[in-house]
DNA sequence: TACGATTGCGAACACGCGTTCTTTCACAAC
DNA sequence: GTTGTGAAAGAACGCGTGTTCGCAATCGTA
């Protein structure tokens, strides 16, 4: 394998984990007194004494009276993972905003066209159906009763209407405005629900109502 | 197209060289006394003033009175691995819901092991580094105040602390529930803020709450 | 029981290092 | 001229942080 790494203790284990870890998402180390703090231990002196063990043991390497001077030796480069199982491609037409009319996705554009702006859809999020699949970025927080936020990408199927219960894009032309809610057609009106419900439906007139698509799935980066 | 990224002079063009350069080899960052020394500058605080101005134009992260403690933003991956839109699979966990226990990623397990349940992460939800992550499924609306629902699958990085403003999944072992909040430290004890500004913060002391990892991205498929 | 080695604890100590304040200089606006 | 502003310099100031030292607890071995 590598080099001799003698046994490390739990709490050795522990410490390396910990190191590696918060390494992973800034980019720089943590103090003796954030191991300390990090891994449940009562005195910095402790750190220091595990961490001149497993330098020792060429775990990891220090530079004396340097804040944050380790470097972990044996810490694989993060690699990507080959490519997984039937991922899908859909078109990224847009951003969708509360006052702005929703980006409509060309008639009949399924092929995925890998130049233009786009998203993967992992087989996880993927419907049965893929035909008639776009994305749109969210743009503010209108949509927060849908759980959706600002920077959201969701995936919807095309469509003009929608059976009740399911979740649309829906477009009231009167107050310009778009929104992700919970379509019910009671009658002549159409009452949309928002999907938190400590919110208040909305109820209109059945013409008044524009359906411009279904919501699919829902993918958020969190920063 | 990233971000808005004006002219960077001269001299920080040098200083992020710098920066990237003696983080390639160490693995921790430079101090501000180095990066003068290593650029020619004749102040630590020139070294500071466009240090801040590098960081308002999105080039860097900095964390206040913590040393050297500098995050390269724009910067390529550890390894340039390959190019093209890969996808990532990250173990599937198991459920995270108020009043049980949050499953722990074994220590040191960051080989795919094919076998395993897990999700495949598009490239548009994967952060640049790729280590330490996991996924769990969300059970109950016990998180709907951080936008996150019944079904949905939350994938987290492995972390046992968290920066203030940052989304974590919470433990409190007193309560004996968990959830996902906005992470803040006042001194001895801990804010939790719930996204949605409609609900109740929480505070608690400090060892009563324990960090279990970071929210990274979350998907949702709406049926 | 005695004893050294291992491991852990807590408290100072002292340097590392980010921050801030005061000046200076060049250049543009009024 | 005066005023304002971006860029830089130099020197303190003070917290951040690695290091050290004395001492207790545990354990294997004789």
């Amino acid at each position: 394998m590598t080099t001799a790494k003698p046994r490390v203790s739990e709490r050795q284990r522990e410490m390396l984990d910990f190191i590696r870890d918060y390494h992973a998402d800034r980019s720089y180390m943590p103090s003796i007194r954030e191991i300390q703090l990090g891994c449940g231990i009562s005195s910095t002196s402790v750190v220091d004494y595990n961490l001149r063990l497993l330098e020792r043991d060429g775990h990891l390497k220090r530079s004396p009276d340097i804040s944050r001077a380790i470097e972990l030796v044996g810490a694989a480069p993060p690699r990507p993972g080959s490519g997984g199982p039937e991922t899908l491609r859909v078109p990224l037409l847009g951003a969708i905003a509360a006052g702005e009319p929703i980006p409509v996705p060309e008639a009949g554009a399924y092929a995925d066209d890998g130049d233009r702006e786009g998203v993967t859809l992992p087989p996880e999020l993927t419907p049965r159906d893929s035909r008639g699949l776009y994305a749109l970025r969210v743009k503010g927080d209108s949509m927060i009763d849908a759980f959706v936020t600002d920077g959201d990408i969701v995936v919807l199927r095309h469509a003009r209407d929608a059976r009740n219960g399911e979740m649309v894009a829906a477009w009231l032309p009167l107050e310009d405005s778009a929104t992700l809610k919970h379509f019910h057609l009671e009658g002549d009106s159409v009452r949309l629900m928002p999907a938190n419900p400590a919110m208040e439906p909305i109820v209109v007139p059945a013409d008044q109502v524009q359906v411009h698509g279904k919501v699919v799935a829902v993918m958020r980066r969190v920063a």
